[in-house]
RNA sequence: GCCCCCAUCGUCUAGAGGCCUAGGACGCCACCCUUUCAAGGUGGAGAUCACCGGUUCGAAUCCGGUUGGGGGUACCA
């Protein structure tokens, strides 16, 4: 029997991480067992979904590298696999169908009960402090009884018997669970008035019908497994295999939710944030190699993947956990890589800064690689490049003549200093205009006049930068180039002494 | 309320009866490196393995209970 998973996103709202994460684990589990993997969308929700949040979950799964093996036609492209359409909405006469078999079998029935009866009936159940349940009004009507309620225009929803006993199942993560039917809340809705399936159901119908082997899914569906195993039996459907995953945590312990956590993918994608690392976070959220390393691309992560190494307590989202991953994966990728992948976010950053009025040049891509040195180990999310280089782009920095005297310095010291480093600076430069020959000739400098080194070259730091975190200054002065380097101090010059009494 | 699941450093986790004076990673602290910021290196603090009882020569590991947390309980998915 070969493997075959699914990933079944709704959408109502973008790629959730959740969704993403339990994209991956049926991904990882296919790929390692050479399964196929499924994608199928859940559209029956019409309020709801919305072809927006379609698209935005797609993408998101394509762009971590999720290739489907089945899957909906999507932007022109037909629909891949046999089990076709995969969409909810494209598959209503199959619902409709095992709704009538359903119907005919007497395995379920048609319920008019009105959303006020139902209400008061949850209400009165409150009341007795009795779980809340249906109550079965409709379980047994008569075709008379029937007639009447149609004639009064009622639109009846479709009912499943759920019976008595207990269902029994082995989850592949948490071992043998059993609940009693009595807690399912009696028959279930699986129709609704007007016709379109409910999850519990379609879910079934189309597991069943895709032959769908392993279901796995966040814990969040466990307590619902019974519905749908009743379901899978009264189909007379082999009924598929349950893993239950874990679920990821707002720091509160409480499910993850957009409330109170970052819950779009789109939001990690648009800070910078590489799909190597979050698909390698993602998989150390709830399943671990049970090695001592923790650093895995994806085909790696296909390889070890098993759902025996798959946690069972909720995992809590930890952010700094997956900076740091991001960094060790920013680190990794090739130049070319990053580059291409660093070059919108400056674009961005320096489209910003001109739309807020300043002037700024647009690198190419051989100016940028050129920069790659001096800031890869500095970027935890790619999103970071911007504050890193930008004043390399900008023709006006602005600095500020409070951080431009160093600490243990006051501003005559420090006139002093600018003055002579762009002396230095210009006679070097004359020269050639290096790294090596500039740090030489400023530390000489430093040396000569008694000055410790750190604190001269924070004052050029600012004062051709406006900042007091940047990558190596004397790199940084040559990607400036001679010119603006002896132009910015003289400008910060300016800030210490008006240019009437600027010593020369 | 009822049902189900879960429980090892702040966080993610290793651990499947003796290898555990509980290991790793993130974060934190210190030191080293160092022109700043990072990165890197070294070291440190941090968990009476939720609690109680049992099984056993021996329990973080098995069993029962308690407590705590979470999830489910819709004409949402």
């Amino acid at each position: 029997m070969t493997v075959r998973v699914r990933i079944a996103p709704s959408p109502t709202g973008p790629l959730h991480i959740g969704t993403a994460r339990t994209a991956l684990f049926n991904y990882l589990f296919a790929r390692h067992v050479g399964g196929t993997f499924v994608l199928r969308l859940e559209d029956t929700d019409a309020a709801r979904s919305e072809l927006g949040y379609e698209r935005d979950i797609l993408e998101g799964l394509h762009w971590l590298g999720m290739e489907w093996d089945e899957g909906p036609e999507v932007a022109g492209l037909p629909a891949r696999g046999p089990y076709g359409p995969y969409r909810q909405m494209e598959r209503l006469p199959l619902y409709k169908e095992a709704a009538d078999r359903l119907l005919a079998e007497d395995k379920a029935y048609y319920c008019y009960c009105t959303p006020e009866e139902l209400a008061a009936d949850r209400a009165a159940q409150e009341a007795n402090h009795e779980p809340p349940h249906y109550v079965g009004r409709c379980a047994h009507l008569t075709p008379e009884e029937r007639g009447e309620r149609e004639a009064e225009g009622r639109k009846p929803v479709i009912r499943f018997r759920v019976g008595e006993g207990v269902v029994e199942f082995d989850d592949l993560v948490r071992g043998n669970v059993a609940i009693d039917t009595k807690a399912l809340g009696g028959d279930l809705v699986i129709v609704r008035s007007d016709g379109t399936p409910l999850y519990h159901f379609s879910v079934v119908v189309d597991d069943a019908a895709m032959a769908i082997t392993h279901v796995i899914r966040g814990e969040d569906h466990l307590s619902n497994t019974p519905k749908h195993i009743l379901l899978f039996r009264a189909l007379g459907a082999q009924e598929p295999k349950f893993a239950h995953l874990p679920l990821i945590l707002n720091a509160d312990r409480t499910k993850m939710s957009k409330r109170k956590s970052q819950t779009a993918l789109d939001a990690y994608k648009e800070e910078g944030f590489v799909k190597e690392a979050i698909v390698n976070y993602l998989a150390l959220l709830g399943w671990s190699s049970g090695t001592e390393e923790d650093i895995f691309p994806l085909d790696e992560l296909v390889t070890r993947f098993e759902l025996a190494r798959v946690q069972s307590a909720g995992a809590v989202f930890d952010r700094e956990r997956l900076e740091w991953l991001n960094g060790q994966w920013i680190r990794r990728l090739a130049d070319d890589d990053l580059i291409e992948r660093l070059m919108p976010f400056l674009m961005d950053d320096l489209a910003e800064r001109a739309r807020q009025g300043e002037q700024v040049r647009f690198p190419g891509q051989d100016e940028v690689a050129a920069l790659l040195p001096l800031v890869r180990e500095r970027l935890p999310v790619l999103s970071a490049i911007g504050p890193l280089v930008d004043f390399l782009f900008i023709e006006e920095i602005a600095v500020d003549p409070a951080q431009l005297v160093p600490k243990r310095w006051d501003p005559e010291t420090t006139l002093e200093a600018l003055t002579e480093a762009r002396r230095v600076a210009a006679d070097t430069g004359s020269v050639s205009f290096e790294a090596d020959e500039l740090e030489a000739s400023l530390r000489a400098l430093a040396e000569s006049r008694g000055w410790k080194a750190g604190d001269l070259f924070m004052a050029i730091r600012v004062a051709v930068t406006g900042r007091t975190a940047t990558p190596p200054l004397f790199d940084t002065l040559v990607a400036l180039g001679y010119e603006r380097t002896i132009e910015r101090l003289d400008a910060a010059r300016d800030l210490l002494a008006p240019a009437t009494s600027r010593p020369a």
